[in-house]
RNA sequence: GCCUCUGUAGCUCAGUUGGUAGAGCAGGGGACUGAAAAUCCCCGUGUCAUUGGUUCGAUUCCGAUCGGAGGCA
C-alpha cells in the first residue's frame, strides 16, 4: 500500500465526520481525529464527538486521550497522533485524519519538531507577569532586540505570540524565527492528500451550525456542562470550549438560557469562519463544495474521484 | 381621544449649536509553528421613517402623515 495519509478537513458542522467514516469503510481505513477539544474525555456533546452509532464500527483514534484536568499541547499531539498513524499502517489499513484543528493537522503531517520543553510552565508564567507589569510595548521591544523578524511580524497586542517567541528564546537561546525557518524548509514527514469539505454557500454552513447547536441542547448539553461545573472541571483549556463557556453564563445567572444558546451559535459561526481562513490558504486542500441538498453519496463520490487521480 | 418621548448601518445606539454622519455587536477579509474551539490585525454610504415648509443649503428647525414606547383618560 502507498503510504499516504488522507486528511479530511473543513469548518465545524461541515460534515467531516460522516465523510471520513464513509471513506474508511471504502478504503479499509481507520480515523485519526485532529480536534483539539475532542481530545478531552469529559467533553462529549458540546464537541460533537462522534458516538458509537456515528463511528459505525470504524476505529477512531485521538479521541478521549486526556482528562480536562490535564493540559494538552500541539507537541503532544504531534507525537501521539503520529504513533496512531504508524499503528494503522502496521495493521495494513489506511489512516484517515479528520478534524478542524489546522495547527494539529500540520504538526502531524509536517512534524514541527518542537523540542523546547518547559513542562513546569514557569517561564511562561514569569513572562506573563512581566507583560502585566512592564506593558506590551516594552515586551515587544525586548523581542525586537533578540528576534527583530518576529517583532516586526507580530502586532503589539498579540500577547500570546510575543510571549511565546520570548519563551522560546529564553529556553533555548534560539529564535522562533530560526526554528520556524528550519521546520518550514524540511519536507513533510508523511505524504498526504487533503480533502476540504464545506457548503458552497456560507449561509448554508451557518444554518447547519445553528441547527446543530439546537441539536446539542436537545441531546443534553446543559446537563453535561452542569455536571462538569459541579465537579469543578471547567477550568483551563476545557473552559475555552465553545458551548461550555457560554452555558456557564446561564449557570451563573448572568444571562438567560436562550441568550446562552444564541451565544453558542454565534461563537460557532465565528469559529467556522476562522477555520475557513486557515484551510483556504492551504494549497494542498482539494475542496468538495456541496449544495444544500447534496447527498452524502455525491460527496463521497467527489472525494473518491479526487483520491483516484 | 389627549399629552410626552421616539423613528439614524443587519441589530443596539451616538451625533450633526443647519454644510448629507460614527461606535459596539453582527457581517466580510487576513494572520496563525508547544493554550489553537485559543489569540491577534484590517474593513463603516446608510433613501438619517414619509411628506410638505422655512433656508443658499435640512438628517438636524417647523407642520402633517405613518410606525413604536410611556403617561392621562
Amino acid at each position: 500500500m502507498k503510504k499516504e495519509i488522507i486528511v479530511v478537513c473543513g469548518p465545524t458542522a461541515s460534515g467531516k465526520t460522516a465523510l471520513s467514516v464513509e471513506l474508511a469503510k471504502r478504503l479499509n481505513g481507520e480515523v485519526v481525529s485532529a480536534d483539539s477539544m475532542q481530545i478531552y474525555k469529559e467533553l462529549n456533546i458540546g464537541t460533537a464527538k462522534p458516538d458509537a452509532a456515528e463511528r459505525q464500527g470504524i476505529p477512531h483514534h485521538m479521541l478521549d486521550v486526556v482528562s480536562v484536568r490535564e493540559s494538552y499541547s500541539v507537541s503532544r499531539y504531534e507525537r501521539e497522533a503520529a504513533a496512531c498513524v504508524e499503528a494503522v499502517w502496521a495493521r495494513g489499513r489506511q489512516p484517515i485524519v479528520c478534524g478542524g484543528t489546522g495547527l494539529y493537522i500540520n504538526a502531524l503531517i509536517h512534524g514541527a519538531g518542537f523540542s523546547v520543553c518547559d513542562d513546569s510552565g514557569r517561564t511562561r508564567a514569569d513572562l506573563e507577569a512581566e507583560w502585566d507589569s512592564r506593558g506590551a510595548a516594552a515586551m515587544k521591544e525586548e523581542l525586537a532586540l533578540v528576534d527583530p523578524e518576529s517583532a516586526a511580524r507580530l502586532h503589539e497586542n498579540d500577547r500570546k505570540r510575543i510571549l511565546r517567541a520570548l519563551e522560546v528564546y529564553r529556553l533555548t537561546g534560539r529564535t522562533i524565527t530560526a526554528h520556524n525557518a528550519e521546520t518550514q524548509t524540511r519536507p513533510p514527514r508523511y505524504a498526504s492528500r487533503f480533502l476540504g469539505i464545506c457548503p458552497a454557500d456560507r449561509a448554508v454552513l451557518y444554518e447547519r451550525i445553528d441547527r446543530r447547536v439546537l441539536d446539542m441542547m436537545a441531546r443534553g448539553l446543559l446537563e453535561e456542562v452542569t455536571a462538569l461545573e459541579e465537579q469543578g472541571l471547567l477550568t483551563g483549556t476545557a473552559a475555552q470550549a465553545i458551548g461550555y463557556k457560554e452555558l456557564l453564563g446561564f449557570l451563573h445567572g448572568s444571562c438567560t438560557l436562550e441568550e446562552s444558546v444564541a451565544q453558542i451559535q454565534q461563537k460557532s459561526r465565528n469559529y467556522a469562519k476562522r477555520q475557513l481562513t486557515w484551510f483556504r490558504r492551504d494549497a494542498r486542500v482539494q475542496w468538495i463544495e456541496y449544495e444544500k441538498n447534496s447527498s452524502l453519496d455525491r460527496i463521497v463520490e467527489k472525494a473518491t474521484n479526487f483520491l483516484s487521480v
